[in-house]
RNA sequence: UGGGGCGUCGCCAAGCGGUAAGGCAGCGGAUUUUGAUUCCGCCAUUCGGAGGUUCGAUCCCUCCCGCCCCAG
């Protein structure tokens, strides 16, 4: 059952005036139990909900695979939701779209190097730009979604949104959000921000859902089976260029089958023993070579970023700001200070972080601990 | 073929008479809307080979095999 707390929260997180049934929201519906009840909540809530479902990749070989989305048997699921609650649904076909947004950049990232983050990727390309454009082309007011992340009017008056972590610290997904333009944030909404997982799987559950039991999705959603080199090499076989490994001092170590196997950070699949665990340290695409080291070899405190979205009030100017910095998606924000240099975005972690990969995303917080305004972020450049 | 040293899991390496540490690599799992990291678990009935001493040997003795070093 849903409450009329719950319900008044669902109507403050759209944030519009007005009779909630005269207000027509789109809701990106993947399959998946998040998403599902953010339309279940949406329509419970009295909105105007048009649920729409994506379908990004071939829909043959992903049908049965757990914790996929957006295509197959996910879309089913989706439809099957939105027809058990009532709402017009349909189903786009995005495939050549999300191939040449997502999937080529992810495969020629991979090749120059980089380690690519597709769901950020996804997000400010296929999901909060073209999706959100035919949301607009519905009438509809506002395009939610069900990303575990907080967005609240501004107090200013101004009609823009600033963009928070979640109530469900563990679930927090602002790192895959930070390409988010203001323009696309004031047009977003995220009702599952107030809740946690827990919370999200009790109201499937109450409600009835089928998919209140669906496993959580997890991996890159358009690799069938997490061997996303395979995908890579399908697609570009010069991928596979053996080259060799290399230690910081100079030894070679001995020879891999890949670049694209390794990331910046990696400490597995080197099979080379030593006295110490190697790490993945520096990948030099031009050459080959996988330079590896010790632990204390992958310690960087300044970053170039690349593509940089801002949300902070004022423009970043050449003045170091003292920010969080987020380098990947499961460690918490560090003290940092960015500022620009030559134009280029420089953020310097003040104690140092880990595994600095290149392609990865680079997520600015304001403050720290719970509900911490997201500031935006870039791509981590290379050097 | 004079002298000395060494040979223990794929790699490194403890044990030096009482019934095989640990690290690395590998494999499996947990965690994770990316890739990683991290964490947990597994991983030598056997110590180069053959004999001998001993209640009992990887540890002592003998011989053989294979490396390495110094001399020549």
């Amino acid at each position: 059952m849903i409450g009329q707390a719950l319900i008044d929260s669902v109507r403050s997180t759209i944030g519009i005036a007005g009779e909630p049934s005269g207000i027509r929201v789109v809701c990106a519906m993947s399959g998946g139990v998040d998403s599902t009840v953010t339309a279940a909540l949406l329509k419970h809530a009295g909105f105007d909900v048009v649920g729409i479902t994506l379908q990004l990749y071939d829909h043959g070989e992903a049908v049965r695979r757990k914790g996929a989305c957006c295509a197959g048997q996910d879309i089913h699921d989706a439809r099957r939701a939105a027809a058990a609650l009532g709402i017009p649904h349909y189903v786009l076909d995005f495939e050549t779209r999300f191939r040449e947004a997502v999937i080529d950049e992810f495969v020629t990232s991979y090749l120059a190097g980089e380690t690519p983050i597709p769901c950020v990727t996804c997000n400010r390309t296929v999901k909060f730009a073209d999706l959100l454009e035919r949301s607009r082309e519905l009438d509809a007011t506002v395009m939610a979604t069900g990303h575990y992340a907080e967005t609240r009017a501004r107090a200013d008056g101004s009609g823009h949104r600033d963009m928070f972590t979640p109530a469900d610290v563990g679930r927090d997904q602002s790192y895959f959000l930070f390409a988010t333009t203001q323009e696309q944030l004031d047009y977003l909404r995220f009702p599952l921000g107030t809740l946690t997982k827990a919370e999200t799987r009790a109201i499937a559950a109450s409600l009835g859902l089928d998919v209140a039991e669906k496993p959580d999705s997890q991996d890159i959603c358009f690799v069938p089976d997490g061997k996303y080199a395979d995908l890579i090499l399908k697609l570009r076989p010069e991928g596979a260029e053996p080259g060799e490994i290399v230690h910081l001092d100079g030894r070679v170590l001995g020879r891999h089958e890949g670049i694209i196997h390794f990331t910046i950070g990696q400490r597995r699949g080197l099979g080379i023993a030593g006295g110490e665990p190697l790490y993945v340290v520096k990948i030099d695409a031009p050459s080959r070579r996988v330079i590896v080291g010790p632990r204390e070899g992958l310690k960087q405190t300044d970053i170039r970023l690349a593509n940089l979205n801002w949300l902070g009030d004022e423009p970043l100017g050449g003045e170091a700001l003292p920010v969080y910095a987020k380098i990947r998606s499961a460690r918490p924000p560090v003290p940092a200070d960015i500022r620009r240099e030559g134009g280029q975005p420089v953020v310097s972690i003040r104690g140092g972080e880990y595994g600095v990969s290149p392609g990865q995303a680079c997520v600015l917080y304001e403050g720290e601990g719970p509900g911490m305004r997201v500031l935006g972020g870039g791509f981590i450049a290379r050097g």
